[in-house]
RNA sequence: GCCCCCAUCGUCUAGAGGCCCAGGACAUCAGCCUUUCAAGCUGAAGAUCAGGGGUUCGAAUCCCCUUGGGGGCACCA
C-alpha cells in the first residue's frame, strides 16, 4: 500500500526546445524520473518554450527520442508552455491587483546602457526600478505612448528568504541582492520564473529536481509563491557535469547530445547506470546497477554535492561490460545496424544474418561500442584485404621460410574435409614448430594473412567461420605478396 | 563588481568524530592465462583528505579564515 505521501509526489521535467539534450540535462531527468519511480509517483514531461527567438528546430523532437531511448517514460505530457499563454496572463493580472507586480515601460536600450554604467562603476547588474513607484498619472502617461510593458516582480526591498534545499540544506539570500524581474515579456510571453512557478503549482508538482544553475533563482520563485499564496514544492539542486577542462559540457567536449551517444553505440542501460553514478552512488563498492535496482535504491540523501567531470573512459568500460552481458542473439541484434551502416560500401547488402551472427560472436567480447564491431569485424566481410607485407614477416624467419610455412599450410588446408575451429588447429598446432620457432610466430603469420592484422579475434575460430575457400584464397595471396620479396 | 554553491587518488566516488597513516571503480603500469587482441585473475603505483587556524582525549568528518573551482546577476532558460 502507498502512502499518502508516495502517492503525491510528482516530478517534472521541464526542457527548453533550444537545442539538443546533453548529458547534464539527461541526467537531471534521470534522477527525477528515479525519484518518481522510486516513490511510485508521477513523472510529467513539460516543454518550456517561451522563448520564441531561440526556439530550435527538431529540438522537441530530439528530446522525446533521447528520453525514449533512455527508457525513461512519462505518466503525463507533453504539455508546451506555449499552449498556455492565457493561465500566465490571469495570473499575472492577480497579482496585479494585489500589487505584487507592476508595469515598466524602460525600453531594453535603456536597459542595456544602464547596466553598461553599471558595470563600470563595479556594480552589480539590476533594474534600477524607476518604473516601480510610478504615479497613476505616470503611469497612465506612459500607456498613451502605446509601449508595451514588460510585467516586473516587486521585489521586497529588505528582509531575506530562505530556502530549504533538500541537497544543500538551508540557503539564505538576501532580498536587497535581488531586483525587480521580468514576469511577463512584452511579446506576451511568460518568463521562465513566472511559467515555472505556475506550472509546477498548477500540475501539482512535489518535488523539483533540477541542476545547481538554478539555485540562485530558487529565492525569486519562492517569493512568487509566497505572493501567489500558493504552497512551494521540495527543491533539490543537482551537481552540475563538467568536461575534462573543467567547464561546462559544450559543443568543444565532442559528443554533447545524447542522440550523439547513441550513434556512437551506447547501450541505453549502460548510459543510465553510468549517468546514475555521476553525483550519486549507493555505497562503497557497487557500480553495476540494473535498471531496477536504481529504481529500488535512489535517493536524495545520497547524492553528492560537487560537481563532476564526464569521464568517458569509465562510461566506454561499463557500456563494455553491459555489451558482454548481452545474449549473443541481442548482441547481434544490435550490432547488425551498425554493421549495415559502417562497413564499407563494397561490401554488399543486405548482410547475410546468419554469417554475421556467427562473426559477432567473436566481436562482442571485443567490443567497447556497437560502432566499434563494424571496424573489429571488417575483414570477414571484405573481398580483398588491404596490409602492409612486412607484417608477414615480423617474426625471425626470412621472406622465404615464411613463404614456405605459408605454402605447407595450405598443403595441409587444401585437404582438410571439415572445417571447424577444432581440426584446423589439430592439424595446424603440430605444424609451428617444424615451420617456425613455435606456435606464436606461425599463428601469428596465419593470422595476418587471414585477417590482414596482428590482432583479431582467434586463429581458427575465425578461419572456421570465413570458410575454406575465403582461407586459401587469403593464403595464396599472402604467398603472392611473399614472392615479390624474396 | 555583488550574491550563492562546492572542495577526498588524474577521473567517478565511499567516508555523516575514533572501524581510515583513508576503501572501491575507471584509466595507468607489471605479472599470470594465452596463437595475437579482448576478456578474466593477481599485484603495483596513485590522496600529507586544497591550505591555515580553532573545537575535541581524538577530525577527511564540526566551526572560522584563506585559496581554488563552479554557478548566478537578460523582455534566455
Amino acid at each position: 500500500m502507498q502512502s499518502e505521501l508516495e502517492t503525491s509526489v510528482r516530478l517534472r521535467f521541464a526542457p527548453s526546445p533550444t537545442g539538443y539534450p546533453h548529458l547534464g540535462n539527461i541526467r537531471t531527468v534521470l534522477f527525477n524520473w528515479l525519484f518518481a519511480r522510486h516513490h511510485g509517483g508521477k513523472f510529467i514531461l513539460r516543454i518550456e518554450d517561451t522563448d520564441v527567438a531561440r526556439k530550435v528546430e527538431g529540438a522537441v523532437e530530439a528530446i522525446l527520442d533521447s528520453l525514449r531511448w533512455l527508457g525513461l517514460d512519462w505518466d503525463e505530457g507533453p504539455y508546451f508552455q506555449s499552449q498556455r499563454l492565457p493561465i500566465y496572463h490571469e495570473i499575472t493580472q492577480s497579482l496585479l491587483q494585489k500589487g505584487h507586480v507592476y508595469s515598466c515601460y524602460c525600453s531594453p536600450e535603456r536597459l542595456q546602457t544602464m547596466r553598461q554604467e553599471q558595470a563600470k562603476r563595479k556594480q552589480p547588474p539590476k533594474y534600477d526600478r524607476r518604473c516601480r513607484d510610478l504615479t497613476q498619472q505616470e503611469r497612465a502617461q506612459m500607456e498613451a505612448t502605446g509601449v508595451t510593458p514588460v510585467i516586473r516582480f516587486r521585489t521586497p526591498l529588505d528582509g531575506e528568504t530562505t530556502i530549504c534545499d533538500l541537497i544543500h540544506g538551508p540557503i539564505t539570500f538576501k532580498h536587497d541582492t535581488l531586483d525587480d524581474f521580468v514576469l511577463l515579456k512584452s511579446d506576451g510571453y511568460p518568463t521562465y520564473h513566472l511559467a515555472v512557478v505556475v506550472d509546477d503549482h498548477l500540475m501539482a508538482i512535489s518535488h523539483v529536481l533540477r541542476a545547481d544553475e538554478w539555485l540562485s533563482s530558487t529565492p525569486r520563485h519562492v517569493l512568487l509563491y509566497q505572493a501567489l499564496n500558493w504552497q512551494a514544492p521540495q527543491f533539490a539542486h543537482l551537481p552540475i557535469i563538467l568536461g575534462p577542462d573543467r567547464a561546462r559540457l559544450s559543443k568543444r567536449h565532442g559528443a554533447t547530445s545524447i542522440t550523439e551517444y547513441q550513434k556512437q553505440g551506447y547501450l541505453p542501460d549502460a548510459m543510465a547506470n553510468f549517468l546514475a553514478l555521476l553525483g550519486w552512488s549507493l555505497d562503497d563498492r557497487t557500480e553495476l546497477l540494473s535498471r531496477e535496482e536504481l529504481i529500488k535504491h535512489f535517493s536524495l540523501e545520497r547524492v553528492g554535492k560537487a560537481a563532476a567531470i564526464f569521464n568517458k573512459d569509465k562510461l566506454e568500460w561499463m557500456n563494455g561490460v553491459y555489451l558482454r552481458k548481452l545474449s549473443p542473439d541481442e548482441f547481434a541484434q544490435r550490432a547488425m545496424p551498425f554493421l549495415d551502416r559502417d562497413l564499407p560500401e563494397s561490401v554488399k547488402r543486405p548482410l547475410d544474418s546468419s554469417y554475421v551472427s556467427r562473426v559477432l560472436s567473436l566481436i562482442q567480447e571485443r567490443a567497447r561500442t556497437l560502432a566499434q564491431a563494424p571496424q573489429l569485424a571488417s575483414f570477414f566481410f571484405l573481398d580483398e584485404l588491404q596490409y602492409d607485407t612486412g607484417l608477414l614477416l615480423c617474426g625471425k624467419l626470412d621472406a622465404q621460410s615464411t613463404a614456405k610455412a605459408v605454402t605447407t599450410a595450405l598443403q595441409y588446408l587444401e585437404g582438410v574435409m571439415n572445417w571447424n575451429a577444432t581440426d584446423l588447429e589439430n592439424i595446424l598446432r603440430p605444424l609451428a614448430g617444424e615451420l617456425s620457432s613455435g606456435t606464436r610466430e606461425f599463428f601469428g603469420l596465419l593470422r595476418v594473412a587471414v585477417t590482414g592484422r596482428t590482432a583479431a579475434p582467434p586463429l581458427f575460430q575465425t578461419m572456421a567461420i570465413l570458410g575454406k575457400e575465403k582461407c586459401l584464397k587469403r593464403l595464396n595471396t599472402a604467398l603472392q605478396l611473399l614472392s615479390n620479396l624474396c
